[in-house]
RNA sequence: GAAGCGAGCCAGACGAUCGCGGGGUGCUUUGCACCAUGAGGAAAGUCCGGGCUCCACAGGGCAGAAAGCCGGCUAACGGCCGGGCGGGGUAACCCGACGGAAAGCGCCACAGAAAAGAAGACUCCCACUGCCCGCCUUGGCGGGUAAGAGAAAAGCUGAAACGGUGGUGUAAGAGACCACCAGCAUCCUGGCAACAGGGUGGCUUGGCAAGCCCCUUUUGGAGCAAACGCAAAUAGGAGCGCUAUGGUGUGGCCCGCACUGCGCUCGGGUUGCGCGCUUGAGGCAUGCGGUAACGCAUGUCCUAGAUAAAUGAUCGUUCAUGACAGAACCCGGCUUACAGGCUCGCUUCGCAA
RNA sequence: GGAGGGGUGGCAGAGCGGUUGAAUGCGGCGGUCUCGAAAACCGUUUGGCCCGUCUCGGGUCACGAGGGUUCGAAUCCCUCCCCCUCCG
């Protein structure tokens, strides 16, 4: 699973991508023509809590991508973590995830 | 049995499948398979103390900061242990920023006569004396008032008033004198010391230093984005100013020491990889020394090293249904958060023998 | 990793040991003016709880939270919580 790791990369998607939300997760997707595979990334905001939940909320998240089969070919995804992601089962919160990649066209 | 006090420990467990971090082995080089391993008692707050690295050495003085009963432990500490004193609790036990107010400055609102040495200033007390009134045996007694040598007891306040209580004494009084208590000075005894006990002396000097301050002790500055190595890139560039009892290192200042151009503006490059990076003042067990903190000796164990940053998901079993909470160079403490559970020792009360 | 500043009525913002429930401004409410409104001017409410009860008066707690020093703390000191700014 390739991630987002500079800020340049990051500074890209959120100037140039497309957001979608749910109450349990909201993404930004930017199409990617160029690049050979997509990238992804999941980001807790520091005013949701302590280290012990964000930390936590990032596993629902990685969890989700993973049965969603996210890093996808076309496209870099950065995934946001909510105030329901922490107490939410990865299952409900990838059932969401694969409702907003369906809006995004991302197979 | 109930209530409580102190010390210590645990922080859901087990199995299966999928997945993640770094490590090892094999295939043989993209990667895949297998093996073991992978957060805490506070990893937290960053409040102290060190190690380590760099600043030439880490020297002296001033300033600043910190500590503050005594002795010990320690690499060091603002930590810990033991003791003293004071306070709380029936007790086990707990708590304490606990040096100095006759070195000096400052503050003490309101009330009060007076608030820090103000004068014996005011009220009050009072011998002798004058005047007035009353009683009565031509003089005395009683009361009032004025002036006063004397005296510091009383003065309604306040958080706090030139020690307190009782007595002797006197016209009235006073450490003027006596007893006890508190405080001060000094001596003796015990103790390493803080301090405790006792004697003697003269008779007394308010509180606040978490106000400034004084005394004693400690203290150079930065921090793993430190520092070092490799690779890549670029312009060892341009302009202006200041100069050698100058400037920089030095980020409080001065001396000393070292170096010899430096400062400002404009322009350019750079957050890649490796190393530091985990074996350490380390843990556990036993023995010895010490009241204890702790020290010494022997044996044994190796237990995360990420870098947009690794511990999760699904299913099953079980119980007290799982709190606070996530390493980021590493240790020793402190402080704060925390569902509960377990062990040991002790105190008080009740009941039974 | 390190350094500094702040938290006071509904909001902004003084006060920094002594009658401060708390200046001042914006608010809210009532009045004057107006046909009505705005502006201006005047007055008032200014917080919680408790008590009496003549709807006015009294007591107490409140300056982020909890302790301490002091006769007395918004102010001085310690611990904790939250917010903001700066440096590398």
């Amino acid at each position: 699973m390739e991630t987002i790791k500079s800020r340049k990369e990051f500074e890209k998607v959120f100037s140039r991508g497309r957001r979608y939300g749910h109450r349990l997760v909201r993404v930004t997707v930017l199409r990617n023509d160029n690049e050979a595979h997509g990238k992804v990334a999941f980001v807790a905001a520091k005013r949701l809590g302590n280290a012990v939940f964000r930390n936590r909320c990032k596993r629902v998240l990685r969890e989700a991508a993973r049965s969603c089969g996210l890093p996808a070919q076309e496209a870099d995804v950065i995934l946001f973590a909510t105030h329901a992601t922490h107490n939410a089962s990865p299952r409900e919160v990838a059932a969401a995830l694969g409702g907003l990649l369906g809006k995004a066209c991302v197979a």
